[in-house]
DNA sequence: ACCGACACGTGAGCC
DNA sequence: TGGCTCACGTGTCGG
């Protein structure tokens, strides 16, 4: 039932649309190391790579619905606009969200699994991990700073520490986000 | 499942089986305020309250397959243990995974949004903040140190900080990991 | 042969 | 009103 009603129309093929398509392609095309992590990496180079150096959009996906309709001239759009665009609209939520989980996956760094769920298990760990470390290492930071100073002509958490550490930009967004934000409330 | 064992024998009412079911009754019955975040934050203590403080197990889920087996009195089962069994394995994990969401959202500090997304996108971009962080700590605390006491008399970095930081067990798989790890490579 | 993982489409619900 | 997110079942691939 899955694939009834005239439905997106990419090509002839029945189901299984873009996504496995090219998936399943790419495997017998190219036949790259299909052993182990296979399809995972494969898919992670063609689907991020275009879009690092690209900034042109692939908009032709709603507009060849159009096309099919009127190949599919079916009396109304009753399926049209309540299915077709909820599916693309699904597809794009699918897709927003694996982009995520491959950008936190290259954050955290020993992971070995591509589980889906690993990730975030590990990502869970990560985090806990380097908020105790903050804490460790701003308590001794404190600590030590008090041990070393015990003048109290002044106590300015934020001077600015005078060094000359090199705050890397994040890069790819920009936003300029606030920094020293509440950090490890746990 | 979350809710009580024993029960995944799903009435005979067909599909929209369990959560749907539970989801809709409650907003129903209970017609708990069902204006914002309506049932995202039901089902967030439904779920996790009973979690919280109890260790017993509910393994129970795949006996109360047989039952239904036996009502169903098909020829063989064809699609007993080719369909209940995954689907039923197909909601654990899916189960497993939005556990894992909730215990994420749960660690970073800021995040309003409950969406699957920015759940990931919020704590994307707090690994990165505190990744940072840890790097500037660690630069000062060093060059601190260098300046302060060029006598390398010794430097125990466990204090254990002196703070009541409470190590909830996180429970499941309690593997200890190694701690002192390669941290923030980026 | 089984089991685990994933993408997909689809029904339902909430702004 | 449609857009948006979510949970679900299902088909399929790999170990």
């Amino acid at each position: 039932m899955a694939a009834e009603p005239s439905f997106i129309a990419y090509e002839a093929h029945s189901h299984q649309s873009a996504f496995s398509r090219w998936t399943i392609r790419s495997d017998h095309l190219f036949h790259v190391s299909a052993d182990t992590t296979s399809q995972w990496l494969l898919k992670y180079v063609l689907f991020t790579v275009p879009h690092l150096h690209s900034k042109n959009r692939e908009e032709n996906s709603p507009k060849s619905r159009d096309g099919e309709a009127a190949s599919r001239f079916r009396k109304g759009t009753p399926q049209d606009e309540l299915s077709a665009n909820h599916v693309l609209a699904e597809r794009r939520r699918r897709e927003k969200l694996n982009e995520r989980f491959i950008m936190l996956r290259s954050l955290v760094p020993f992971v070995t699994k591509m589980d889906k769920a690993s990730i975030l298990g590990d990502t869970i760990e990560y985090v806990k991990q380097l908020c105790q470390k903050i804490q460790d290492l701003e308590a001794r930071n404190k600590q030590m700073e008090s041990e070393q100073r015990p003048r109290p002509v002044d106590r300015p958490q934020r001077t600015t520490t005078s060094d000359g550490l090199k705050k890397q930009k994040s890069g790819s967004h920009g936003g300029g986000s606030g920094e020293e934000f509440r950090a490890c409330v746990r």
